[in-house]
DNA sequence: CCGCCTACTGACTTTTATGTCAATAGCTAC
DNA sequence: GTAGCTATTGACATAAAAGTCAGTAGGCGG
């Protein structure tokens, strides 16, 4: 029952944000009592943090999750690009992040796998017969950064920002976006392999497919 | 009279969100009674229409400023940067774009100004002696959009990303963020001229330099 | 059967924010 | 002077949301 009334406070939450979730709303689409909400919570604080808690979790794991499956090591950056899109659109964990960080939950991005991401895409430069430099290592934080940046903002401002650039507001031009941003980083980072297609066109069928065995280096949490 | 409260409200806005902006806060902001606030405006409704309202051009009038002003024409990228940086983050710019679109406000952004700003770059582009095609187009609307989007985040989700990358979270870390930013697009678009300053610093040494003239190899989307 | 615990509810209380209203003060036009 | 207009206020009405409380129902160990 817990589990319901945070998944319709989650829904609520990443829709209208953390002051519009009200516990009547939230019981009435569980279909019980406000008193019973109040009942497993406590206070509509602690449903609050109850629900912070759990949706950073997940957020945390679905998304290096999806780091850790994707097969970054052959310049497939584009496949780690639409899986994190993915999560962090659909899933709605963009928005989240937006609304907690305004509201000043800090502690939401807190952490520090991204510096896990940042060792990982060191260790693949390094791989590419690069040396490690103090500069190179700042290139690789930015380069991860950036790309952070660009994909949660993608998933909040990106319908807006399309229209206003010019771009139609649609999935395949989004699609094109995140390739090329994912092209443009693989470039920048010498992380293009020889064995590595040329891939000119986006999206359709310019990629084998995925050859198994080939995990991701990427280091466990 | 009205200004003040709007100033007031508009503040409050800002940090703590449009939910948020109680009549009596404000009104005891400016130093008058919150029956005076509705009197003026009507309904919370019709001020925060208002303020919305006035926000967006100011923040739409203090953009483009800062684009038209900026050194654009001479790789100046980094400059131009800085002040988009100083006018969405100090001016509290990013933040409202945030509030507003979460809160499905979507013609915050709805304009095509941003279209603008493309078909300069591609002036510039032609400028430089590059050949104007779609996918060169393409290729500069998705620069705007990532600057955009990269330096509207930035504002907002600076902080944590940061520390989470492992950048130390001042202003020296975000500088140098936009600057890397900067010259990353300034390279990707083929924009760098004879007389610039050879900028050094970001990823020297990763790449041979850049040849003027020679256009990006990189393949298009 | 009984006592106890947990899940759950409806009715009530409290708080807080928006909005209404009548009244006051100052200023200007006639 | 006075009629009328605007800015302003305090007191009150209304609405909505959070939280309290007493009580019901059902399961379970003794």
């Amino acid at each position: 029952m817990r589990a319901e009334i945070l998944d319709a406070a989650e829904r609520r939450m990443i829709d209208v944000g953390p002051d519009a979730v009200r516990l009547q709303d939230v019981a009435g689409d569980v279909g019980i009592s406000h008193s019973n909400v109040l009942h497993h919570f406590g206070s509509k604080e602690a449903l609050l943090g109850a629900l912070v808690e759990r949706s950073v979790e997940s957020m945390r794991h679905e998304i290096v999750e999806a780091i850790v499956n994707a097969d970054v090591a052959g310049d497939r950056l584009r496949n780690l690009f639409d899986a994190l899109a993915a999560v962090l659109s659909d899933r709605g964990h963009a928005r989240l992040i937006f609304w907690l960080t305004l509201g000043g939950h800090t502690p939401v991005v807190g952490s520090e796998w991204l510096g896990q991401v940042v060792e990982a895409t060191l260790s693949l430069r390094r791989a590419r017969g690069q040396r490690v430099t103090a500069s190179m290592k700042r290139d690789t934080e930015h380069a991860v950064m950036l790309a952070a940046l660009a994909l949660t903002s993608a998933a909040v401002l990106g319908p807006a920002m399309s229209c206003n650039v010019g771009i139609p507001d649609d999935a395949a031009s989004a699609t094109r976006f995140r390739h090329w941003l994912a092209d443009l980083l693989v470039q920048q980072m010498g992380l293009r392999q020889a064995d590595d297609p040329p891939t000119e066109s986006p999206q359709k069928g310019t990629r084998p497919p995925h050859q198994k065995g080939t995990r991701p280096t990427y280091p466990r949490t």
